[in-house]
DNA sequence: GGCTAAAGTTTACACTGTCAACATTTGAAT
DNA sequence: ATTCAAATGTTGACAGTGTAAACTTTAGCC
C-alpha cells in the first residue's frame, strides 16, 4: 500500500457514492467511507474542507449522472414527446435512485456554497429549459415561466412519489396512498396533458 | 423547580419547534433541546423513543398548523377559489417557515413509523381533496387524481420558491432567478389556470 | 541531492445519541 | 393513612462523530 494514494478525492466521492446509495444517507459518516477507501480517518480532510464538501461532490456527481440520463431523450423530432419522456425520465431516476436523489433535494447541504453543485444542477435543468424554448419558438416571452412551472410540476410528483414508495410497505390504506398510486399509472398522460395546456 | 414537570412531552415538542424554526433542522440535538426546556439530558428518553421520534412529532404538529392555515380558505362558495387561495395558503406557509417545511418534506424521518405523523399529513391533503371532490360533483374518479396532482403542482412550485428565495442575496443574475421571479408575481393566475384545466 | 509543498497519519477534543443504574414523585390499592 | 409499583426524572458512562493541530512521508522541481 503506497503512502501516496494517487486519486484519493475522485474515490472518496466514488466510495460515498456507493455507500449512500446502499445505505441511504442517515448513518453515513467520513470515518466510515476513509476506512473503506483504506486510508486514515482524516486524511479525506486534505481533499475536501469538511464533510458537506464531500457529499457536495456526491450530489454534484448525482446531477451529472441525472443530465445523463435526461439528454438520451432529446431527439429532437418532437418536443412534446421530447418533454414527456424528460420528465418521465427524471422521476424514474429519482424512484430507482432513492437514496442519491435523497441527498440531492432534500438532504440540507447549503447548496448555495458549492458552485458546482449549483452548476451541475443548472445543466439538468437547463435540458428542459431548452426543450421548452423549442416547444414555444416564436413566444420568447413565454418560455421561461412555463419551464419553471413544468419543472414544479414534474419535480413535485416526484415527491409525491417518494412518499409514496416510502409508505409503501406499512400502511397503505390513506387516501394519500391510493391516490398517488394512480399518479404512477398515468404519468405520461398527466404530464403530456400539463405541457399541452401551456399557454 | 418540580421534580416532576407536568407536561414534559408537549413542552420538549414545542421548544423543539421553535429551535428549528430559528435555527434550521441542520445542528438541531436531543440535549439542547434539553437544556432549553431546563431538564437534564435523558429525560426527552421518558417521552420518545429516540430523537427521530421527537422530531416525527414536531413535524406532526407543523402539518397541524399548515391544516388549520389552509381550513380558513375554505369558504365553500367558489371551489376552483378556494382551491387557488388554498395553494397560496400552503406556498405561503412553506415560504414563512422554511426551515419547518422542511423538517415536515425534506428531512429523512422515516414516516411510515409514526402514524400520526402520516395521518396529519394525510388531513392537510384531506382538505384540498375534499374542495376538488366538490369541484369534480358528479364524475367521481377524477378527484384523487386531480388532487394529488394538484397538490404535486403547488408543492413543486414551493420548491422552485424555496430556492428563490434562498438565492436572492448572492447570485440575482441567473435565468432560474428571473423565471422564478416571474412565479411569485403570477403564482394566482397560475394556479387558477391550472385548476381550470384539470378534466 | 536537497528543499518545499502536497498528501497522509496520529492524537486529541468537544459534542452527539442512547443505555443502564439510581432517585424522586405520583396515585391507586390496601 | 400506608404502602408500593409505575411513571418520570437524574447521573454517569460509552461508542461514534466532525474536525483542528502537530507530525511524517513522499513527489517533483531547482
Amino acid at each position: 500500500m503506497r503512502y501516496h494514494h494517487g486519486n484519493l478525492k475522485s474515490n472518496l466521492i466514488d466510495c460515498a457514492y456507493e455507500w449512500i446509495a446502499s445505505n441511504g444517507i442517515d448513518n453515513i459518516s467520513l470515518r466510515k467511507i476513509a476506512e473503506i477507501a483504506e486510508v486514515s480517518q482524516t486524511a479525506p480532510y486534505r481533499h475536501f474542507k469538511s464533510k458537506e464538501h464531500l457529499l457536495a461532490e456526491v450530489a454534484t456527481l448525482g446531477f451529472e449522472k441525472l443530465s445523463f440520463e435526461i439528454d438520451k431523450n432529446i431527439t429532437t423530432d418532437d418536443a412534446t414527446d421530447d418533454l414527456v419522456r424528460c420528465g418521465v425520465t427524471y422521476i424514474e431516476f429519482g424512484l430507482n435512485n432513492e437514496h442519491i436523489i435523497d441527498l440531492m433535494f432534500n438532504y440540507p447541504i447549503k447548496k448555495s456554497e458549492y458552485p458546482s453543485l449549483l452548476e451541475s444542477a443548472d445543466t439538468a435543468f437547463g435540458l428542459l429549459l431548452k426543450r421548452l424554448k423549442y416547444l414555444h419558438d416564436g413566444k420568447e416571452g413565454a418560455a421561461p415561466l412555463n419551464s419553471i412551472s413544468t419543472h414544479a410540476y414534474v419535480h413535485g410528483l416526484l415527491t409525491i412519489l417518494q412518499m409514496h414508495q416510502r409508505i409503501d410497505k406499512s400502511s397503505a390504506g390513506t387516501e394519500f396512498f391510493k391516490a398517488s398510486s394512480a399518479v404512477k399509472d398515468n404519468l405520461e398522460e398527466m404530464l403530456s396533458k400539463f405541457i399541452k395546456n401551456l399557454g
